[in-house]
DNA sequence: TTCATTTAGTGGCATATGCCACTTTTTGGG
DNA sequence: CCCAAAAAGTGGCATATGCCACTAAATGAA
């Protein structure tokens, strides 16, 4: 009766029994992800950036030419993949960066004229995504999601499962 | 007063007007998703698997022998970025891959006994990044996140934004 | 049967992300 | 003032993902 799969010290269950992914809260949030940016992308594809892309050009926007450890931190993403993101966008001429006056270690970033312009035409975009998303899943509830997801977002990980006691 | 930024057919709007990417759904996902991502890469880290690669592993398991296709449809994921991705587990040795009987065109995916193994091995780790995920979320609220990060992933974003009528 | 079409994967190319080892600057004590 | 330690990035290497063009195999209609 059905496929046997050994899964932790020698126990053996059937297949059937075995849980979905479903049930892993990451496993879930990449999925999601993968869709969703499938959707965003597709309908920012006529501007040639990807979401992300648009969403880092946005971040550099609203900051004051922020250093690239400022724009890593409000993403949290790591310093070293915020670098290889950006060099795409220099690139192609959107972003610049310049060192900073006071603090030769720290360079900031700036959106060029025409990655304003480019910017520009991609928030228009980006706007009819945000509404079709929104339109589908509900204000309200998407709403709730962003909360939901800026939550996991603020989480502190820190210390190792066992507490270094004292 | 104040910085001024052009976004939009001329339009100016001072830096404290714009809001956070906090609006964004999509770029809200996908940076909750790095967050938690580190989370539960760090908790398998003693594997030497990454969330992704445990997920994988674990989708293969639950499948019958799953075909390719079937795991990229199951996991919402580009059928070469799945080939891709596999590579890395075939080289070593915790995936192997078949032809199928009837259709020669159809590639089959399992375990070997070491990935089972690994996955074993994982599976306790994921277990406990699970469990220090839900005791700081709460069980129900995770459950709510899954029940609607699910929803996205089953979200219909077919036909472009005008409709072609007739 | 035969061939156009569809289906399932592959390979190449490009972006997205991370970690680690290093280099350059700053900072904070002695 | 000098040097060890901290802070900010860079580069290399590896995985995660996608798209596109292409190949092989299976299907269906003529």
């Amino acid at each position: 009766m059905g496929e046997r799969r050994s899964l932790s010290k020698g126990i053996t269950v059937t297949q059937a029994a075995l849980p979905g992914l479903t049930l892993c809260n990451n496993a879930m949030l990449r999925r999601a992800t993968r869709k969703l940016g499938q959707f965003y992308d597709d309908m920012l594809a006529p501007s040639g950036l990807k979401a992300t892309q648009q969403g880092l050009l946005y971040q550099i926007l609203i900051g004051d030419e922020p250093a690239m450890g400022a724009i890593a931190a409000a993403l949290i993403m790591d310093l070293s993949a915020l670098g290889h993101t950006l060099k795409p966008l220099i690139r192609d001429g959107y972003v610049e960066t310049f060192a900073d006056k006071d603090d030769r270690r720290v360079k900031r970033v700036r959106l060029t004229p025409q990655g304003l312009i480019k910017l520009d035409e991609a928030m228009k975009l980006w706007s009819l995504a945000q509404q079709r998303f929104e339109a589908m899943v509900g204000k309200d509830e998407a709403a709730r999601l962003r909360a939901a997801l800026d939550d996991i977002a603020a989480l502190d990980f820190d210390m190792p499962p066992a507490a270094p006691s004292k």
